[in-house]
DNA sequence: GGCCAGGAGAAAA
DNA sequence: TTTTCTCATGGC
């Protein structure tokens, strides 16, 4: 991997990148708030700052509207750029036929570091939901709470709200957002962190047991979005969330009469070891993707 | 009009 | 301790 930086133009060239498919990788479940605005670039906002994205090819990206200093000190974590992903490939490829098959239709994802209190929020949203409402409950959170960072083609665009922005929202309020019953687990989520319940930095760290029992003291967080948010934000390989799409894979390639989400999660450790949330990220990718084939 | 979405909490068994 | 019911919302 090469990185070459622009910072008269504030662009970043990342070269000789594999694994990295910038469209697998943001609109496949595990964020949700980048949008496609052409054919191979993407626009999202990361800690207050509104980034575009675009796959020159499948080994090229470039970064834009980012310097040096934000990279290194942010990008670099988000995207998981330390990670050497085609070493888990190699391992997982090996397990058997379907995550085979999964990765390689999907050989780009990436398992980004999202901030921690954004991603409680968002997954807390996910629960009985579908991807394009979760996206737009984000985005109407972000826009009515959150700071303003810029106008770009016409379009407003804003961070996702601190805890202390949301301090004072009520339940009525955000369940405009159009986030239903779970407007209620929100307001505990806030909270929560406000009063230092739960304790989003300092968890990190934490054996995997220990950090989902801190997470699941949070109402409206069960054993699946503790499991998400400690893959897609605090980086956990071995975190399994268990979706209905899982129990689908589950029964339909590996165990047929296994039944509780408890069993597939025991099970999914166990088979797929310290890189399960990979696994189960391309399953979930080629499973979903696969059938418009 | 019922079914399904990246489920969880509370009640009932 | 483990199953069953209910919970908004919108697309199909």
């Amino acid at each position: 991997m090469k990185i070459i930086c622009n910072d008269k133009q504030n662009v970043i060239r990342i070269e000789n990148i594999d694994n990295f498919n910038l469209e697998q990788t943001l609109l496949c479940g595990q964020c949700f708030r980048w949008k496609k605005i052409s054919d191979n670039t993407f626009r999202g906002v990361v800690a207050n700052k509104l980034i575009d994205t675009e796959q020159i090819s499948d080994n090229i990206i470039e970064i834009r509207n980012v310097d040096k200093k934000f990279f290194d000190d942010v990008l670099f974590h988000y995207f998981d750029l330390g990670t050497d992903y085609q070493s888990i490939m190699d391992k997982l490829v090996a397990k058997d036929d379907v995550v085979k098959s999964s990765i390689e239709f999907g050989n780009g994802i990436r398992i980004l570091r999202q901030d921690y209190f954004e991603i409680m929020m968002s997954f807390i949203i996910s629960a009985n939901n579908n991807i394009p409402r979760i996206s737009k409950s984000v985005d109407m959170i972000s826009e009515k709470f959150g700071t303003w960072i810029a106008n770009v083609d016409g379009e407003d665009y804003y961070a996702f709200p601190t805890p202390e922005q949301l301090a004072h929202v009520t339940s009525e309020e955000f369940r405009k957002t159009s986030v239903g019953y779970r407007d209620k687990y929100l307001c505990d989520a806030v909270n929560a962190v406000r009063t230092g319940r739960i304790d989003l930095q300092g968890i990190n760290g934490l054996p995997y047991e220990d950090i989902k029992n801190e997470l699941l003291k949070v109402k409206g967080i069960g054993s699946k979005v503790a499991d998400c948010v400690i893959l897609y934000g605090y980086g956990y390989k071995s975190a399994f969330p268990v979706d209905t799409w899982m129990k689908k894979i589950i029964n339909k390639y590996y165990c047929e009469d296994m039944t509780t989400p408890k069993q597939m999660l025991e099970f999914a450790l166990e088979y797929f070891g310290e890189y399960a949330g990979v696994a189960q990220q391309y399953l979930f990718y080629y499973e979903r993707e696969s059938k418009d084939l």
